[in-house]
DNA sequence: TCACAGGATGTGAATGTTCACAAACGCTAT
DNA sequence: ATAGCGTTTGTGAACATTCACATCCTGTGA
């Protein structure tokens, strides 16, 4: 293998040591902020440590303290508006905190992908990982076996289990969004839902059932699609050309209700005039949509620090109890819905 | 400081010598790929590598090869599509290449936080940086400095410039988007740029005014976006409450074409029949805007892969020459835009 | 038969840090 | 004075690996 060129002598513990002459173990002690070290020493090895320009070598702490202050996190995809959202949010609160962040970004959530992602890393020691796992397949106890001990937080898992996860209540996302339209005097509601290997594309379709049942309504046609624009689009195509009544459709994200009412308007139907469209996420153009969007709002920023907060204890402390911390989603009225 | 309950024993390369009956020299040569080890004998070694499920500690590696196959990704903001797009592709590239990636999101891309950033993980021995730095007031000599002898790529630099870089040649992919709209016959058109103090931004906005020149037209007016839907739709209405006449609108990205598009309908103007709209980026939702978005395609997984690409160049050979690496953007044209 | 080459294997040192323990030091109370 | 205690400082070992070198073996040619 070729040699690297950046083969600069770093400063290490034992130049700063005899540049004032004390032992390593002082300046160790002064780096790591231990007491015992009197006032007029550590004075001196801190300004050796800033006129030497020491910065501690991380790799060789690890090594001994068996500890790489690295979080790991696991997600796929890369189209998807929320978990790009969110790895961002997490990275901030994991700096925060001291932690520095391995990206991992699989082509698809399968827990043979996981397995080599885990496995590219596995001997890099991470403190602890996230994962985005927001599809069915992939199952806590088989991800239990495959970090081998290393503490880890599930983002997106079905709703109700008890696995160390954070996820949003899609169901009560779901039951806001229907209710909403009912509310509205609809009677006769479609759905377009993300693809349903997605949990949260699962919850929000049976929550649109129960929620119309409950309300004594007959559910209209179901359509899926892949949450681009462009399948929303032709979701809503199938459900023009079926003989289906409808007044008001439920769409599982944003880019898909931007695709439907593009295919609506395409038909000669006006949004919100002829049929009432209320998404999900909120992403920054829903406001700029014609028209502007009504949608469940999703608070990834949220979804990402809760994660590591949750992390972080587990890491810190083993008996923190394995559960799934939830969220809601809330709606946010624009003009895509309006009364019959 | 807590002590982490991962104290997992590993398998070193001892337990497996120890097992098989030789060395862990012999074991470090089989698992480095050493040719000097008998076809015998590695065999045994692998297959108890195997049985005690072995996994080399990269950490104890790093200490001593003094290289960590780690490659450190600086970027900024979290909403931008372009950047957040492009992390997914570098992450892939480098992974491919057998580097791991650390991703650190900065607030606001100045050479204070990317110091803090590189200060935050300077230990790490990482191998190599990638920069998004897309604004002005982050000059190379400095990140030089801040490197410390760690090669890096910078993505997004202004055009022309000699720094280690990756860009796309906005200047002309302004061009043509403005050339399109003369050769459709508009002569009056207006601009909605990107934040100025964005390289992109600039570029775009100077191309969009020598190629008005070029063609002796006289340029429109400019107004400044952030680029969010929701400044696309405010400048658009600035130009609207002006005095200004155009029959064409050249905006420096789709969003911001979003809102402008929004802006021009509620004006009781049609697109693309009394105005046109060209944007840039080609977002996956910009197929489904009403009406349907011409753009400028921006390859930003090319970007990604390309940046990986010199950064390992850079990092293996010392003498890769520091240059600009230049791509293209290319015209979507839907129908957004229409002759005169 | 012996010197020698060359491949296979082993040994010692090094990487830069922390941990556990030991030593030195100064201070107070006996 | 001195025992005892607590604070400050130093020493040796350990962490898991690679690198440089030494040794052992086997076969070949003189």
């Amino acid at each position: 293998m070729a040699r690297l060129p950046s083969q600069i002598k770093r400063v290490t513990l034992h130049d700063v040591a005899d540049y004032c002459n004390v032992s390593y173990q002082t300046v160790s002690r002064v780096v790591n902020d231990n007491p015992h070290v009197s006032k007029e020493t550590r004075r001196r090895v801190l300004r050796a440590i800033k006129e030497l320009n020491y910065q501690p070598n991380h790799v060789a702490r690890s090594l001994v303290t068996r500890r790489s202050n690295l979080i790991e996190v696991i997600t796929f995809g890369s189209g998807h508006y929320g978990p790009s959202q969110m790895v961002a949010h997490v990275e901030r609160a994991a700096r925060k905190q001291g932690y520095n962040l391995i990206l991992t970004n699989i082509g698809e959530m399968s827990l043979d992908e996981i397995r080599a992602a885990i496995n590219s890393l596995s001997g890099r020691l991470v403190d602890g990982l996230i994962m985005v796992t927001p599809v069915i397949g992939v199952q806590y106890e088989e991800l239990v076996d495959l970090c081998g001990g290393i503490p880890f937080v599930m983002i997106d898992t079905p709703l109700g289990s008890t696995t160390p996860s954070v996820v949003i209540n899609q169901r009560h996302g779901s039951q806001i969004a229907t209710q909403h339209l009912i509310d509205l005097g609809h009677r006769h509601i479609c759905e377009i839902s993300g693809p349903l290997r997605w949990h949260g594309a699962i919850a929000r379709h049976e929550s649109w059932l129960e929620t119309l049942k409950a309300a004594g309504i007959t559910p209209g046609r179901s359509e899926e699609g892949d949450w681009t624009a462009w399948s929303g689009y032709e979701a809503a195509r199938r459900l023009l050309d079926s003989d289906c009544q409808f007044t008001a459709l439920v769409v599982g994200n944003d880019q898909m209700a931007l695709g439907a009412m593009r295919a609506l308007r395409e038909a000669g139907l006006r949004v919100p005039d002829d049929v009432s469209v209320v998404g999900f996420d909120d992403i920054p153009e829903a406001a700029c949509f014609e028209p502007p969007l009504t949608t469940m709002r999703q608070n990834f920023d949220m979804l990402g620090s809760q994660s590591v907060e949750y992390l972080l204890d587990l890491m810190l402390h083993p008996d923190t109890p394995l559960q799934q911390r939830v969220l809601y989603p809330y709606l946010v009225e624009r003009q895509s819905t309006q009364a019959v």
